[in-house]
DNA sequence: GAAAGATCACGTGT
DNA sequence: CACACGTGATCTTT
């Protein structure tokens, strides 16, 4: 697994497709021209590991508030060391370090060098390679284990700040003067702290395996987890002249986020602006010398290798106000010296885009944005209806379908919500909490999620669960309430397509960040009676007990945390029963399914306490860019599974 | 808007 | 020569 194969890095030029080599090593870098002053080092095994040892049992507690407690004192103990902890720390963190979670990393010194021999509060870390490496022609097995080996971190970065966050709103009354902390400096470092950045043991030219052309990123630091780019601030990425064979430094990455007065961004042609020479607002006030970053993009076009393009965008609706999008290579074809708006002297840099790539990010980005505005002037046909609820969501469902005649989604019912059978509210307690400006910490409806909110302030879901007890109308508490929710429906618009692969297919036109609710999985209940009565419209049925349980993998930090432990009350309830979507149904089952799933099923309650009976609701397991397919894991054989999306 | 906060490259020192 | 440490630069983030 994981096997890949590289080429030597050279004559890209001449020979874009050099012939794949099954070897696992990696060959030293040797750029053009360049002689060679010094024998090859036999190179290392290029090898990622999985970070998911087998998930940990998830044993339920007798008392989960206090379980929860303690393992927010160690998270905390190792995110934020200076904090007072009063509590008892299960592990100082000096004392035992073998008791906390070490997960398998790529190089067993770096293993060492990273947790064993370094002392807390100390800031030694395996250094970044200098080895060049590009990787090509990846077996169709490997992008999928990349992909995966992508998403499992990105997902625990998430989880990890979205956790940070959560901590941090815990203590928030005890401090009253409040800054927000930087969560995402917080992930970063712990996930750093245990060998889980990727891509450090060497540095890739060229795309980045299991990053694609289009993925969306909420922070800087993701991308320097990921090694799409690894700086935190500069827009240039670079092995340095010292760390480089032939002493010159070579540009691997930029990020072109609007920060310099003289880029010019026309898409695929970018004149992008050379570092230096700023004060610390932005401004132009010395002139910029060839060295550094500015030296290695030189030197890059010089050899012809090709860099990545990360844009910033700004993005209402992310925390930082931005984004950043992964745009695919672009090869540096020309740079001057020029006088800047600011009259001083800057360097510039033409960049075109490497042809036979993916479409933009950014471009599908802007499409959508317009399709948001005036969908029929963006696509004038094959817009079947512009809203397939009828105005009973928040947003509208569009209909799209430019593949063949099928018109086959207007003729059902629109169902927002699952349609449950009266008994079901019938039984059950009538209790609810009494905060009447909003549940606290301790409330009543927080004791039933095992002590702790679902959800964070932004209303991002920290952790998957068994279960989730939403507020509901038994309690006191108002509709803004954090603990509502799933049940105020989507938050997107999203649009339902005809897909020659897949049947039907869902999308959306909004980026949805990872965590955030997407949709219920709407039907008609049927008891198991029922369905024993009916049993002639059996590809329509759902059956909720088939779902993947995915929601395992969100905010599972176990990976971290040896002895990581769920704080789950409830096991998972059965769920004996179906749903009948042959009339009634709503966006979600358009949804396709993948075995690689960007889409989760969480168990919901909130309007009824039956926990035989929950919603099934839907939530992004990882940042989805708009325009890109939502899928689920339908749990089971991906062949039968055509049928069942269909829904015919 | 300002201040806090990271990383990394580079320079100096041992 | 190699490593360690401090410093300065950087298209951040709240």
């Amino acid at each position: 697994m994981g096997s890949n194969s590289l080429v030597p890095f050279q004559d890209l030029n001449v020979c874009p497709e050099l012939p794949a080599t099954s070897t696992l090593l990696v060959p030293k870098i040797e750029p053009k021209l360049e002689p060679l002053d010094e024998p090859l080092p036999s190179p290392p095994a290029f090898s990622l590991s999985t970070p998911s040892p087998a998930p940990s049992p998830c044993p339920s507690s007798a008392d989960v508030y206090s379980e929860f407690n303690r393992l927010s004192e160690l998270f905390r103990s190792t995110l934020a060391q200076g904090l007072q902890g009063n509590g008892d720390m299960p592990f100082p963190p000096d004392s035992d370090p073998d008791s906390r979670a070490l997960v398998p990393v790529d190089n067993p010194e770096a293993h060492l060098s990273n947790v064993v021999l370094m002392p807390r509060g100390s800031r030694k870390y395996q250094a970044r390679s200098s080895e060049l490496v590009r990787v090509m022609d990846l077996k169709p097995e490997d992008e999928r284990y990349f992909r995966d080996l992508i998403r499992k971190t990105r997902m625990l970065f998430d989880s990890l700040r979205v956790y940070a966050i959560a901590v941090d709103e815990k203590q928030k009354d005890l401090m009253v003067p409040h800054r927000r902390p930087r969560a995402d400096l917080k992930a970063a470092a712990v996930m750093r702290e245990h060998g889980l950045w990727l891509n450090r043991d060497k540095r890739v030219v060229g795309d980045i395996p299991g990053v694609s052309i289009g993925d969306v990123f909420f922070f800087r630091m993701e991308l320097c987890v990921i090694g799409l780019h690894g700086q935190a601030q500069a827009g240039i990425d670079y092995v340095p002249s010292s760390q480089s064979s032939n002493g010159e430094p070579i540009a691997t990455s930029i990020i072109v986020s609007g920060g310099y007065e003289d880029d010019e961004d026309a898409g695929d042609v970018i004149v992008y602006t050379g570092h230096g020479g700023q004060d610390k607002n932005n401004k132009q006030v010395v002139h910029q010398k060839l060295e550094c970053g500015n030296l290695a993009l030189e030197r890059s076009m010089n050899y012809g290798i090709e860099v990545r393009v990360i844009r910033g965008f700004k993005y209402e609706g992310s925390v930082s106000g931005k984004v950043y999008v992964y745009d695919g290579l672009y090869r540096i074809i020309e740079t001057w010296f020029d006088v800047g708006k600011s009259g001083f002297g800057v360097f510039k840099f033409k960049l075109v885009r490497i042809e036979n790539q993916v479409e933009m990010g950014s471009t599908i980005m802007k499409f959508a944005a317009s399709l948001r505005t005036r969908p029929l002037d963006a696509r004038p046909r094959g817009y079947v209806t512009l809203d397939l609820s009828s105005k009973k969501e928040n947003f509208p469902v569009l209909f799209f379908n430019d593949v063949d005649k099928d018109h086959d989604p207007i003729y059902y019912e629109y169902l927002i919500n699952t349609v449950f059978p009266p008994f079901v509210y019938h039984c059950g307690s009538t209790s609810g909490c009494d905060c009447v400006g909003g549940c606290v910490d301790d409330c009543f409806c927080a004791k039933k999620n095992g002590g702790e909110f679902p959800y964070n302030l932004q209303g991002i879901l920290v952790r998957g669960k068994p279960l989730i007890f939403e507020c509901g109308p038994h309690c006191r508490c108002p509709p803004s309430c954090r603990n509502r929710v799933a049940q105020k429906g989507v938050r997107n618009r999203f649009e339902v397509f005809r897909s020659t692969e897949t049947g039907w297919g869902v999308r959306s036109l909004d980026l949805i960040q990872a965590g955030s609710f997407i949709c219920e999985y709407a039907g008609v209940v049927l008891t198991r009676e029922q369905v024993q009565v009916f049993t002639m419209n059996g590809d329509s049925l759902i059956y909720p007990s088939r779902f993947a349980e995915r929601w395992r993998e969100w905010g599972n930090l176990s990976d971290v945390f040896c002895d990581y432990k769920c704080p789950e009350d409830p096991s998972t309830p059965p769920l004996d029963f179906a749903m009948d979507v042959s009339r009634m149904r709503n966006v979600a089952c358009y949804m396709s399914h993948s075995s690689s799933p960007n889409v989760l099923v969480q168990l919901v309650l909130y309007d009824h306490n039956n926990v035989s009976f929950p919603h099934l609701m839907l939530f992004a397991m990882e940042n989805i860019p708009p325009m890109r397919e939502l899928s689920l894991d339908y749990g089971v054989a991906d062949e039968y599974m055509g049928k069942l999306a269909i829904c015919n």
